[in-house]
DNA sequence: CTGATCGCTAAGCGCTTGCTTAGCTTCACG
DNA sequence: CGTGAAGCTAAGCAAGCGCTTAGCGATCAG
């Protein structure tokens, strides 16, 4: 699974200076929340002067939408490459989703805290946009909840309701996890096994 | 169960004043969050001046403690008396206890998102004395988990991981819920049975 | 050498924030 | 009838907010 090693990594967001900015927001937005985020806070983090901020990005909220958009992208990627159809079973393949969701949660609570608790900050023209991304996701999680009760290995009596509360259970892994508490990997492992003993026929 | 008729009600907060101004404020909080609410909107929805606010609360992190409190307080109470001695078996426990806090933070998801959501909001102090109620809270449920070991009708692998997933299913139900979303007691009897399932031998 | 562009800072603008002050009205009670 | 407490408002203070402006040095194409 190519969660496992995924590094979520910056290198993309050029020059050096905004992608300072950035990480820096994602760790004050992860840590304060957005709204108890200053500009001043997050300059400081990169290293510069208030003023230097609006060079890269015209706006706070544009910031958060950055981070937001870049934080679902990736976790829906991580979804699709653990859903690749050389996984067999809707068993295997549902093991293989949850394991993944909940490690990445894990490993990227800090940006994962933002993805999931920040949407209200939103605009509503940049939450719409990552609306259509987290409607992606769930899909990823109820396909194969319904592949598994269309071949008889799930039994699922509420299928929106029981996809709800897969996805809800990695979810909240961003609003407890800190380090200390274990190894993603095995977070991830403890929660396929899980998920699929609450569908399994 | 006693969560289904719980009105949650608040005549105890006298005088009246200061009850609309601590149900503004959970509106206000669960709506926009700690941060983003402002003392003039919170007096606002109480139908009074900025100033009368301090005439019942000596500040605004203050209202945040006493809402925060009093939905811990709730909540522990809900799942006491879920788990009263007259179910017999862990699994019957495990059920009513799942059904009932399920159930609370659906009915309550105003108050519950304050509670969950608004932590790091409190001062140190504050929520020292939250952190207390919100263990015995997930002892609540550790408790039933052990038992069900104990006598073998359940199968846990990770009792603490098991624990705060089970916790976790439920809390985020704050996170998403809203009415239209179906009827608080059909949520709890559904994920009564999921947690069920994730541990039955 | 010139002039434009880039990335940045110092200063600060207009506004909003949590909270305070001074003072008004209402009303129970000796 | 007089007094003081309770509950409120109008006004406003100091601090901090997001963001803008003016300008500086470095870089580099023509």
């Amino acid at each position: 699974m190519s969660a496992v090693t995924d590094p979520l990594v910056w290198e993309h967001v050029q020059p050096a200076a905004a992608r300072r900015l950035l990480t820096g927001a994602i760790d004050a937005f992860a840590e304060r929340g957005y709204q108890a985020t200053t500009t001043r806070d997050i300059a400081a983090r990169a290293g510069m002067s208030p003023a230097a901020l609006y060079v890269h990005y015209p706006s706070k909220e544009r910031l958060l939408f950055e981070i937001s958009l870049y934080g679902h992208n990736a976790a829906l990627e991580v979804l699709r490459s653990a859903a690749s159809p050389d996984r067999e079973t809707p068993s295997e393949r549902l093991r293989s989703l949850v394991a993944a969701f909940t490690a990445w949660h894990a490993r990227h609570h800090t940006i994962a805290r933002v993805v999931q608790y920040e949407l209200a900050a939103l605009s509503p023209e940049h939450l719409a946009e990552v609306a259509t991304i987290r409607r992606a996701i769930s899909s990823q999680i109820e396909q194969v909840l319904a592949d598994g009760v269309a071949d008889g290995s799930f039994t699922v009596t509420d299928l929106p309701g029981t996809t709800l509360a897969v996805l809800s259970m990695s979810i909240d892994v961003a609003r407890w996890y800190t380090p200390h508490r274990g190894d993603p990997e095995a977070l991830g492992a403890l929660y396929a096994d899980l998920a699929h003993r609450m569908v399994q026929a």
